[in-house]
DNA sequence: TCAATCCCGAGTAATTTACTCAGGTTTCAC
DNA sequence: GTGAAACCTGAGTAAATTACTCGGGATTGA
């Protein structure tokens, strides 16, 4: 019942792109700077969020990334899916829970994990970098690049 | 964002215990007959219960465990916090999330961490249990035992 | 006393996660 | 048309986690 960073991740790199993708689109480069991920993880992970049809691409040099859709239509449900962060509470049908003989819980979580994808679907995007605090985050964020000097943490 | 088979196995553990163990203590030898759930495993999952104060045990023969407080007061948060399953979605303050530069959705996480746990929290044992889908599944549990033969599925 | 039960610590195979790496391919700018 | 900046891809891998097992010990009712 953990967040993977994947999912984490993927979060805070959509967070990114609808803060600062209004004109034009953005290298990953720029958001791992700003955000302190790996950019091959990154990479990877933009992969999925294309695939999912949450982002969109140019190609070569002044190229980037783009939400692919009005950040009012892009939940985080959508993020952590398209992440292959499977929202899945349900008892996957192991041994204890067969066909013939169901688990106590099958249908419990079945239900549950339904509630819980209407949960995170109704998070959008645009509300979430509308708080305080990603404002001021994200102010913080560019000032620390315009002034030089981005303190790189390689880990 | 998956729910481990360790928290499944304890909620169905508790639900079994819920269901049978009205009048007397029950061995984990008849649960994991029950679930289908291996006994060692089970020993292992019932020290966290019992650590996290859900169920009481007696030692030696025609010992068992017992609910240690009644179902009402039992929730599904109680259970898989107990059972080691952190109901944790913040972001665990990785590399790229320090208090100096948190990251974008430190206190995204956070709250929607709480209201989880708030829904959780909302589902006691008692209301569980009484789902119809559970009710015939147990009573059609307790009859494959009562007609001998229990069909064990060691894996 | 013995069998049924809880209790405990430690070990381990399999799986998953969180990455990295070594190469492509596409496009803009000159 | 060359080169750099970007995206794109598949494969590999160390570390962590999960889902168990194992071997033994302690308690207690009959």
């Amino acid at each position: 019942m953990k967040l993977t960073t994947k999912g984490r991740y993927a979060v805070t790199a959509m967070m990114d792109l609808a803060l600062h993708a209004k004109l034009d689109h953005i290298a990953l480069v720029d958001i791992a700077e700003r955000q302190n991920i790996s950019l091959s993880y990154l990479e990877q992970l933009f992969r999925c969020l294309r695939k999912g049809g949450l982002v969109k691409s140019v190609r070569g040099a002044k190229g980037g990334y783009k939400l692919a859709k009005p950040d009012t239509d892009i939940s985080l449900a959508d993020i952590l899916i398209a992440a292959e962060e499977e929202i899945n509470l349900t008892c996957g049908n192991g041994a204890s829970c067969t066909e013939i003989t169901p688990c106590l819980t099958h249908d419990l979580w079945n239900h549950l994990s339904g509630e819980f994808f209407e949960f995170l679907d109704s998070k959008k995007l645009n509300t979430l970098v509308q708080s305080r605090h990603v404002q001021t985050l994200a102010t913080k964020q560019d000032l620390t690049l315009i002034g030089d000097i981005p303190v790189q943490i390689s880990r």
